[in-house]
DNA sequence: AAGTCTTGGTGGTTAGACCACACTGGATTT
DNA sequence: AAATCCAGTGTGGTCTAACCACCAAGACTT
């Protein structure tokens, strides 16, 4: 036996021991008790969007763990999208509509190699679905903004990244009239994707394929306009899968 | 005028200057520094599914941060779900399958207040379509797969929180048969939002509120294993309203 | 009264140290 | 000889202490 103990107990080992036993929860790190204090100061109704939380250093010793550990937890929030960092001001919980970013998604599509074509056929599946539900419940103002937005396709005809900008608004438009905030989020998230990858490629389209699609894009708007679900849902179909089409036959496709 | 000068240049931000006239990345600070080092070592495929990644104190020197900044770019990926930390063996990139953690999307129904509607909603969009797929996809493995599932619901009648983990997987496998790894992820994210929220009022189903459950998931299987697309979808689609519309009239619905 | 400057509070970063855990390979034991 | 044990090494996890950069609001000056 050794005469010198190799492991003393020491002040923070023993502060978490006292927490397991308080608690009971078991084996949850540090980091994670500050993310478990923010969700439950969300469900318990504390904090509410827009609002302002305490200084990290104050988060510390309410906790009980230290300011790095803090700050550990509430990168990882910022990470999802929860909490939104301002230097020198405060964290705070973002205020506007709901949004899950595209950031994860992008790193996914990165590391599992997704192809355009699953890209378009997820839009497909989810926007077929949103359009049908625009054309149901879309407010005068949301029909609108889509109206709006489809001026601006005919009107940006001639500038391919102008064109994308508001071909991604179009759609972000339609998804809002849809009226269900996780649609929103989700079409936001994959446009996003889209628009990340379109980019770089968008100036191959021709102007022949940017008046086509504006057209497209308008005669879903009629559609929804009309509180035609099943016009709505054929035309964004029609649509997505035609351009889908277009871009495989672009010369860079082959880089996929 | 103070004889001594209130903020002396220091090394850290000498070194920062550099960065910023080298790199010519406007204003990125060194936590994204790390964040973008492995975006693009993933990019580059120096990063693969499953790779470890340097040590942190490796990494620090080589990104020329210090360590506890190198902790919090990872502790911000790993919340992204990009990079996961295993205590005493390193940190990884995850070799399963794309997966996006229903995390974030767990914080923003509580933020916004999510109803279960809207969640019923939004997976219909995304299932009808991805039942639609399988139909015309689905590989013999995955039918089996499928098959076990509405197996172990018929079994799983007289116990509701199995019934409830093996109506998840059901929907996960259909997502699966869709062939769209995008999908899979969506769907699965969705799922566990609401098996997370589900869980708590399972066991207010009634045996036949249940044995009704298993017949549709069964009209469903057999829609997808006879390639009938417009039937799959059709039955996805009945089978997601009537559960909605299930669980609007249970006792503890007035609590959302 | 308007502009400017100081001041306090906030997040961002660094440094060094130590602890807890996982794996590996040699020493010990059987 | 084989199985077991155990210490070493490297890893992520946490802590302390300090300083910098930024922002907003009050105090001061003009």
């Amino acid at each position: 036996m050794t005469l010198i103990p190799r492991h003393l107990p020491t002040r923070s080992s023993l502060r978490r021991h006292a927490h397991d036993t308080v608690e009971g929860h078991s084996a949850e790190g540090s980091t994670e008790q500050v993310v478990t204090h923010v969700r439950t100061q969300i469900e318990s109704g504390a904090l509410k969007r827009g609002d302002r939380l305490p200084a990290e250093r104050d988060l510390a010793s309410l906790i009980g763990v230290s300011r790095p550990t803090v700050r550990a937890g509430l990168r990882a929030l910022s990470a999802m999208g929860v909490v939104r960092s301002r230097h020198g001001s405060g964290t705070f919980i973002p205020a506007g509509p709901p949004t899950l970013g595209s950031e994860p998604l992008s790193f996914l599509a990165a590391l599992h190699g997704f192809t355009r074509e699953e890209m378009y056929e997820a839009r497909r599946l989810l926007e077929v679905g949103a359009a049908g539900l625009a054309a149901a419940r879309a407010t005068p103002d949301q029909l609108a903004t889509i109206a709006e937005e489809v001026a601006s396709l005919f009107a940006s005809m001639n500038d391919p990244q102008k064109f994308l900008l508001h071909d991604i608004s179009f759609h972000r438009a339609v998804a809002a009239a849809s009226g269900n905030p996780i649609v929103v989020a989700l079409v936001e998230m994959l446009s996003e994707l889209y628009y990340g990858r379109r980019r770089e490629t968008a100036s191959q389209a021709t102007e022949q394929n940017l008046r086509d699609s504006s057209e497209m894009h308008r005669r879903i708007y009629q559609a929804i306009r009309s509180g035609d679900v099943g016009g709505a849902s054929a035309a964004m179909n029609e649509h997505l899968q035609k351009s889908s089409a277009y871009q495989a036959e672009e010369p860079s496709a082959a880089t996929t």
